[in-house]
DNA sequence: ACACTCCTCTGAATCGGTTCAGAGCCGTAT
DNA sequence: ATACGGCTCTGAACCGATTCAGAGGAGTGT
């Protein structure tokens, strides 16, 4: 196997200088056409495979690539439908501005403390759903790199993206009071690292950000409304069939149900649904569900789910856009809207 | 702004040469601790951001990169919940191996023959959603970088991964005629660039490879069940809510219209059901439908949707193992499932 | 003719590491 | 003692482009 054709190899053919030959590659319009065409006709010649995009960013110092970090796997960020709105978001930043986007989760191979942030080829990083552990943030900024957070704490970063998860909160959970609902549960997504599922108490904030804001939203708006603490019942779920299962049975196997539920996600939600069904409970009949995060397959659900819509492609966009330099980097929080669909409905008149 | 320290002042300060100095950041037991102490010490001190990952790349040639290369734009792939799929298995074989995965659509950026193809950072690609146009195989060829081609034509490149096309759509039509349908419709997805949406006419084989192979399974298998070809109705649209509409209207604004659908996406199927229903049409009581793919979100819909489950997520999946030389390089073709729900049924006898 | 621009091309200096052959040094087997 | 194998560490070559100051030449205005 011989070496490896190199640009100095194409200009020697071609009797120009290399800086030349860079020029036809990259900025042609320099060149007189003549000399391109010696150049052209000699990399053919050569077999010549264009510029290494390595040695190009050796010196460039622009990898035209920027990174959406993620504290869950790679695919769990694709499969979770709020994860890839806000990587649709992203995409279509990147898309705009002719950059590439790369996805970095945390891998098995990283070791615990590993994480391929140290080494990953970007010129920025978005950082999604991270909780300020491992100081991901700190890491980055060492390197020297831009990076804007969504539905994190604000950093050391250009800015970042979010909503008002508390105030978000609030809007469902008096959705719920107003309908007439008292006793009312609440499903939440993972509250700490490694948490088990099960009951949840307050205070609600000292939890991973967005699942404790949540919380304390549902807590207030449930208190404003003039009902008991007690009558708010708030579990802890790992956003997954079996959790979900127990948070129903500790909410249901009761003597004093709820008769609503507040799930902190859509996929929660449609989870819980389908779980009530098969516990003989008719949505909203028996129970109110309501979700969080406006997902589309909400809206095709049966029934279809009362939410909160999040603009998550929005998030992903706008947070792409600070990094780019497009939009001024700040503290966004962009609005959310509740949606009232057939899932929530009025509690049934106690006989 | 003073100069970015390099691994060579790190060495100089360290009294230490910069092989060393090198080893102390990617192989740290080949170095006394000591050593190391110092080395880390100094550059704690001088504030040294860690190896540059371009240097580094340059070096020794691997980016810890595959790209995924996609016809559409970077958003439309994520936002299709097919092409999610298999991107969903792909980022699976990426977090397994630990390396990173990099999305690089088609953006406005790269000029009409552009392409990052040329300049992306990857070291291997995997091409989906491709007809073989702009010779985009060739230039990765040329780049010296292995690809594999998903739902493809066999290339160059390493191996291809994709799923008995013409048959699965057989089994689709086998299903509806074996319901006692005859006259039949079906939607087609894109089977040219830029072609505008309107009843097709065989020989379907020239075609888009994917959708050529499906309307060649559907039109044969209808044919295998001794009805006329007249009652085979395909209709080419281009996945969006307008020329599924256009379709439908071709299909039922007439004397004579079909009593079951095929549609060669669930997407497709799903829009389709939802302009039968604006129509005033039951599904499956006036018409049944039968998707194609085995989207999630199939089985939620109202009625759930037959279909034909393809492993999306594994053709994502085996095309990086067979990049990563995990998996043997081959034309792997994986298995469908057709997958009854209660879209279709039996055509109403007619009165 | 002269001075001055404008444009193209040259040449050499980086960019910041990784790698590898071999020099030193130390302990052990003969 | 002597030879030898095994570890560390050194030093310099090399990866493959981009960039930039400036040389040379052609064209323009006076």
């Amino acid at each position: 196997m011989t070496k490896r054709v190199r640009l100095k190899d194409v200009a020697a053919a071609a009797g120009v200088s290399q800086g030349t030959a860079s020029n036809v590659f990259n900025k042609p319009d320099l060149v007189t056409p003549q000399m391109r065409a010696a150049v052209e006709a000699a990399a053919e010649r050569l077999g010549y495979r264009g510029p290494q995009a390595a040695a190009r960013l050796l010196r460039s110092g622009k990898a035209g690539l920027v990174a959406l970090l993620t504290d869950e796997s790679a695919a769990e960020l694709v499969q979770n439908s709020y994860g890839r709105r806000i990587l649709a978001g992203a995409a279509q930043g990147c898309d705009a501005a002719g950059v590439g986007l790369s996805i970095v989760g945390r891998t098995a191979a990283d070791g615990a403390a590993g994480w391929s942030v140290d080494t990953a080829i970007a010129d920025g990083f978005v950082l999604y759903c991270f909780e300020g552990e491992d100081d991901i943030a700190g890491r980055i900024a060492r390197r020297g790199l831009p990076f804007v957070t969504i539905d994190g704490p604000r950093g050391a970063g250009l800015g970042t993206v979010g909503v008002d998860d508390e105030g978000a909160a609030e809007s469902v959970m008096a959705h719920l009071t107003g309908l007439g609902h008292r006793r009312i549960g609440a499903l939440s997504l993972e509250v700490s690292r490694n948490a088990d599922p099960g009951p949840l108490t307050g205070p609600f904030g000292a939890r991973y950000r967005t699942p404790g804001l949540r919380l304390a939203g549902y807590a207030r708006a449930h208190a404003a409304a003039g009902n008991a603490p007690a009558d708010f019942l708030p579990f802890h779920t790992l956003s997954d069939e079996r959790s979900v299962a127990m948070g129903l049975a500790w909410l249901f196997d009761r003597p004093d149900p709820p008769t609503a539920i507040a799930a902190m996600s859509d996929a929660i939600a449609m989870m819980a649904m389908a779980e009530l069904r098969a516990r003989g409970l008719s949505v909203p009949d028996d129970v109110s569900v309501a979700g969080f995060d406006g997902v589309t397959e909400g809206a095709y659900a049966d029934p279809p789910l009362t939410t909160v819509i999040q603009p998550a492609e929005d998030k992903g966009l706008a947070a792409l856009e600070m990094l780019l330099g497009t939009r001024p980097p700040a503290d966004l929080i962009l609005p959310t809207e509740l949606i009232v669909r057939a899932s929530t409905a009025a509690p049934r008149r106690m006989s």
